[in-house]
DNA sequence: GGAATAGTGTCTTTGAGACATTATGGT
DNA sequence: ACCATAATGTCTCAAAGACACTATTCC
């Protein structure tokens, strides 16, 4: 902030005790579904409802720097994408004490996903259905993995629910401007795997040959010459993601 | 945040003193080139560097009214169309302490722009340049107005640049699938004008034909059935924004 | 050879750019 | 009548959807 005076002259205690935090909302693919990976609370407040991890912002590391720590304290998890996304600021978003959290969205490919999921510490996978005709993003619909004792849509505490459909609807928005699908892979690929990974997120069908064909013309896929073993078909061929930049 | 132990439990005092600001790059045009107001630093640090207008996240107030105020208080302004941009929590953005800002944009019809320019405290509007060809969005150089004292390009304060730099990058993004072109404009407009905001931002000229028809087709355009008087050729039809939603 | 999916060729449709042409108010 | 700009018609071109067809591997 840029104030003419000092910011510490015009004590900023004057204004109260605020705690800042970050939430992570941890995406991946469940099949040909999205998921997401998520706790199931055990304390007061919200017991029983299902929550994003998240973790105190430390006076000495950055908020990108708390969201990495998140990851790896609560999913076991390094080198993923992981991009800021929204501040979320109302007044009575924690019943306990007046909490800001920077959200983060960060993308696991399938592998980092299960493990994440039988490894990190009570997390658990969910299916998230976005019953989403139009672009303004309907409120997110949470369904347990199957065989799960619980039968319904999972509640979400506090406004995660709005987070996790901010995440849904970014995700979609980047989708084919960017390089978020890769992220979702594994080093190599199929094109088929990649228009699945699309398909998923968007929860539309795509046109198979439009797809290869804007996909290869972004000049992002490098053809490793190799192919996909232990198909009962045509092996396709693997490709992987170019990093230009 | 989502801890599954009590986070008044395990103390955020612990982590330290951080304090929470808003920043609000204020944008708009003048004629036909995008500007931004700006506060000129009177005191340390950086003394005589520029700055976006900001201040303190008050414990009973959502950070979105946070802007809101400072758009009020530095500006004299209220009822615009107002954004959250970013949050910026690099450890040393600001010498005298921890601070991690929220930036919102502010859009600035003409008339607010040149009113906030003339009666605001101390705002100085500059002309922005944005010597971007390619999506990178290299960095901002902020021009002084016609006639101004200082000469050269405007030094940005703290990680102000990269803050304009990202609003500039932002509109630019949003402009052709967004409604945030008709926040420039004042409420009665013509195609021309709103051709001129758009061609202003993206520092491009457009194809008339294809923009008059994209606008048209969108629905967003309601004629008013009037035309703009005092011209010497052909009045122009003038439109309004119709806010669908 | 059959099954199943990979990968491609081609026609059609849609939307944008280019460019020229017509329309209209002021002087 | 002339000027300046508004507004539109039309041709071309690029990209996407639809759909059929060929290719390749395992069995």
């Amino acid at each position: 902030m840029s104030e003419a005076a000092n910011p510490a002259g015009d004590d900023p205690e004057a204004y109260g005790r605020l705690a800042l935090t970050v939430d992570v909302v941890l995406i991946g693919l469940r099949g040909t579904r999205p998921a997401a990976l998520l706790l199931r609370r055990s304390e007061p407040p919200q017991v029983g409802l299902w929550s994003l991890p998240g973790g105190f912002v430390r006076i000495d590391e950055t908020i990108d720097a708390a969201a990495g720590r998140v990851l790896r304290e609560k999913a076991g998890l390094t080198g993923l994408h992981l991009e800021q996304l929204y501040t979320f600021g109302a007044l009575d978003r924690d019943p306990r004490m007046r909490i800001v959290s920077v959200a983060y969205l960060a993308l696991l490919p399938e592998r980092a996903f299960a493990d994440a999921a039988r490894n990190g510490a009570g997390l658990l996978s969910a299916i998230i259905d976005v019953p989403w005709a139009g672009e303004a993003g309907g409120p997110v619909v949470l369904h347990p993995p199957e065989g799960s004792p619980e039968p319904g849509p999972l509640p979400l505490a506090f406004d995660h629910a709005d987070i996790l459909a901010l995440a849904m609807l970014r995700l979609r928005g980047k989708l084919d401007y960017s390089a978020v699908g890769f992220a979702l892979l594994p080093e190599r690929f199929t094109l088929r795997q990649l228009q699945d990974v699309h398909e998923a997120i968007l929860g539309t069908p795509l046109n198979k040959p439009a797809f290869r064909r804007r996909m290869l013309d972004r000049g992002w896929l490098e053809p490793t010459g190799e192919r996909e073993a232990g198909t009962s078909f045509r092996p396709p061929e693997l490709y992987r993601f170019r990093n230009t930049r």
